[in-house]
DNA sequence: AGCACGCCGACT
DNA sequence: GTCGGCGTGCTC
């Protein structure tokens, strides 16, 4: 191996083949400092270049970056040279480095992580020679459609009044501020998608790719349709977990190398290379799935915020519940508020009726109340008599979230977690939903052997067999995460709504999105109080979007919508969330909230970070955190920065898995202090790892969705 | 994070 | 005498 005479000098020597030394990304979380690529001897390569390097005993997939920085090589060190280059490869655009480079400083990640966890896996099993080889196979693109002679666009239908609104808004403000977000506040079926489609169609014209962000792809199939059906002269691709590593690989290509027209995919499509972009949509804007949980965690809402404003393109945030942070920068003028009032059709929202429990009758001593207020069956009879469909909402899965025996107080505790142990009727099991962890139900008390173990509180499965009692014949479906366990039953269960085979369905949170029942008249909330008073502070806000989007179930048929209503079984209809809610009032609601918010100094109005760590042992855990919290504390008096360290707290499930967890929380009104504070910070932390054995894993989540 | 090397128990 | 447990340490 060839020896330099210094690192990240490039040799001056034209006869020894022009080899270079280059910084280099891999995939290593070790080198914590956020700026840090490897040193190689390679041929003049462009940042952007994906390369196979030499690493301890491996292989792997590297990439060229723009500069060397925070190199540890030492002077006179040995250098490795690079093994080959994915030269059939166009290098990753500028911008895309950029975008890498903003969220790796952002969400405390290093470069070479960001940057490679980013791409697609199967890349990195990519020889220069099988990689020109599937290049070269079918013009790169495999079983991909070719570009056809179909128009490019289909017909369309004419704009509604607000649409045609929205859109000569939007086109404005493209003119004025070509990277410029805009918030399209929409009600569901006010035609928002319509909008998508009317800007897309316009990016294309113009010879521009589109990314079509979605919170989840397996709910939006009818997004891709119309997306499809719209424009099929074009070619689409799809970017999501459930694809198979090589169709991935090749959707990816295909956007990278600039021939796909538009891509669709969920947050991880938003670091696909795209040399022609013109146009970002994030849909439901306010989902919490856009937030990764794992790894980097970034927010891809707000990723693609920040790269519309680097690529100078248009950011389309779409949502009839905005995120309260979104919601705020519009009030404040920094994105363009883009308001959808009417649903198309003129059809009706569904009339909101508030049913207060306080005022129904008790149940006799000793028993537990029904699970439906009287006017709640009635008004399901009236829908059974017209041959409607009802939903009933409930997000609690199982039979009884617990076990009690009455005799000696014991209840169905998870020996690996602080939580209950769900009662599943149906194959006889208390299973804890958090850690997995299952057996059958015993058939006394497992304490005091009393045989009369009584199920506490109501499932789905639980309000599944009350229904089927309380109204003889009638045909309900469940669908939740048990009933659509295999493959293909929850089309199997959907089809069987959509054609007519089920007059009730009881359903988690996963029926209330997207799905487009035709025949459902009647919504009902069986349970929402409990999200009134979590500790989190986003419960209420995601309580409404939760209602206004499961309450957009009911009426999506324009004949039957004027007789569709959304029923909420509440403790506490005073509230002024259900209050805004009736009036399907999301101004009065986030304003309501904003106020709170600001009063208690939290976000929008504050910046977070959350340091989260678990441990075989709970003092292991505040160890660590009293630790990390001493010399966050330290950095802040020296800089005099306006960040507050909260002492360590259990979050609210202090013990997973048999593994303790704390979490510390890191609050300031600036953003830059914030940061500063976490840059300095967070190397530091890795060493304290050493310091305190049975520290199992921790991470930092800035911006964390859950405190 | 991988994937090595390294130093002590039950097997062909 | 070997296969293999996962404890520490390195990767341009």
């Amino acid at each position: 191996m060839p020896e330099v005479p210094a690192p990240n000098e490039a040799v001056d020597d034209p006869v020894e083949t022009a080899q270079q030394v280059l910084p280099v990304l891999v995939d290593m979380p070790f080198h914590g400092a956020l700026d840090s690529t490897l040193s190689y001897l390679g041929p003049a390569l462009p940042p952007g270049s994906l390369v196979r390097a030499p690493l301890g005993h491996r292989e792997v997939l590297g990439l060229v970056w723009d500069a060397p920085s925070d190199d540890l090589v030492a002077p006179g060190q040995t250098l490795r040279a690079l093994l080959g280059t994915l030269d059939p490869l166009p290098p990753l655009p500028l911008a895309w480095r950029r975008l890498v480079r903003f969220a790796a400083s952002y969400y405390q990640r290093s470069l070479g992580e960001m940057a490679l966890s980013v791409l697609p896996p199967e890349l990195r099993k990519l020889d220069p020679a099988s990689l020109t080889r599937r290049l070269r196979r079918k013009g790169g693109l495999g079983s991909a459609p070719a570009p056809t002679d179909a128009p490019q666009t289909a017909a369309r239908p004419e704009p509604t009044e607000d649409q045609a609104q929205a859109l000569a808004q939007l086109a404005a403000l493209q003119a004025r501020e070509p990277g410029g977000t805009a918030l399209l506040l929409g009600v569901t079926g006010s035609g928002k998608t319509e909008v998508y489609l009317r800007r897309a169609e316009e990016a294309l014209a113009q010879g521009r790719q589109v990314l079509v962000l979605v919170p989840e792809i397996n709910l939006t199939p009818q997004l891709e349709a119309r997306l499809r059906d719209r424009f099929p002269g074009r070619l689409l691709v799809t970017q999501h977990s459930g694809l198979t590593p090589a169709q991935r690989l090749r959707h990816w290509l295909a956007a990278h190398l600039g021939q796909a027209d538009l891509v669709l995919g969920t947050r991880m499509a938003v670091f696909s290379p795209l040399p022609r972009l013109g146009l970002i949509v994030v849909d439901e804007e306010h989902d919490a799935s856009y937030k990764q949980q794992e790894g980097a965690r970034y927010s891809a809402r707000d990723l693609a915020v920040y790269r519309g404003r680097l690529e100078g393109v248009p950011v389309l945030l779409g949502s009839a519940t905005p995120s309260l942070e979104s919601w705020r920068h519009a009030q404040q003028g920094r994105y363009a508020l883009v308001p959808m009032r009417q649903r198309v059709g003129q059809g009706a929202l569904p009339q909101v009726r508030l049913v207060d429990m306080t005022q129904q009758p008790q149940a006799p001593r000793g028993q537990e109340p029904p699970p439906l207020a009287a006017p709640v069956l009635a008004a399901l009879r009236e829908r059974l008599e017209r041959g409607e469909q009802s939903l009933l909402f409930l997000n609690r899965r199982g039979f009884a979230p617990v076990l009690h025996c009455p005799a000696c107080q014991w209840k169905s505790d998870c020996p690996h977690c602080s939580a209950w142990r769900v009662f599943h009727k149906l194959d006889r099991t208390l299973r804890c939903h958090h850690c997995g962890f299952s057996d059958r139900v015993p058939r006394a008390c497992p304490s005091c052997g009393n045989p009369d173990i009584q199920p506490v509180g109501r499932g789905t499965e639980r309000l599944e067999e009350q229904i089927g009692q309380w109204l003889p014949g009638v045909r309900v479906a469940r669908i939740d995460a048990d009933s659509t366990r295999l493959k293909g039953t929850l089309e199997q269960q959907l089809s069987a709504v959509h054609a007519g085979e089920v007059d009730i369905l009881v359903g988690t949170q996963m029926v209330t999105k997207g799905h487009d029942f035709r025949r459902i008249t009647l919504v009902v909330a069986v349970n929402p109080d409990g999200a009134l008073f979590t500790t989190d502070f986003r419960g209420p806000e995601r309580l409404f979007a939760t209602l206004m989007q499961a309450g957009g179930r009911a009426g999506r048929d324009a004949e039957a919508a004027a007789r569709s209503e959304l029923w909420i079984q509440t403790w506490n209809p005073a509230h002024a969330l259900f209050q805004s809610l009736r009036r399907h009032d999301y101004e009065s609601f986030a304003a309501a909230q904003l106020a709170e918010r600001e009063m208690a100094g939290l976000p929008p109005y504050s910046h977070l970070a959350l340091l989260r760590v678990e441990a075989r042992t709970p003092e292991a855990a505040q160890d660590f955190l009293a630790l990390a919290r001493r010399d966050a504390m330290a950095w802040v008096e020296a800089q005099a920065a306006e960040v507050t360290v909260y002492p360590p707290v259990p979050p609210y499930l202090a013990r997973v898995a048999g593994l303790e967890r704390r979490q510390m929380l890191l609050e300031s009104g600036s953003r830059p202090a914030l940061q500063a504070l976490l840059r300095d910070w967070l190397p530091g932390l890795r060493g304290l790892r050493a310091q305190t054995p049975g520290v199992a894993r921790w991470a930092l989540d800035v911006d964390p969705l859950g405190i």
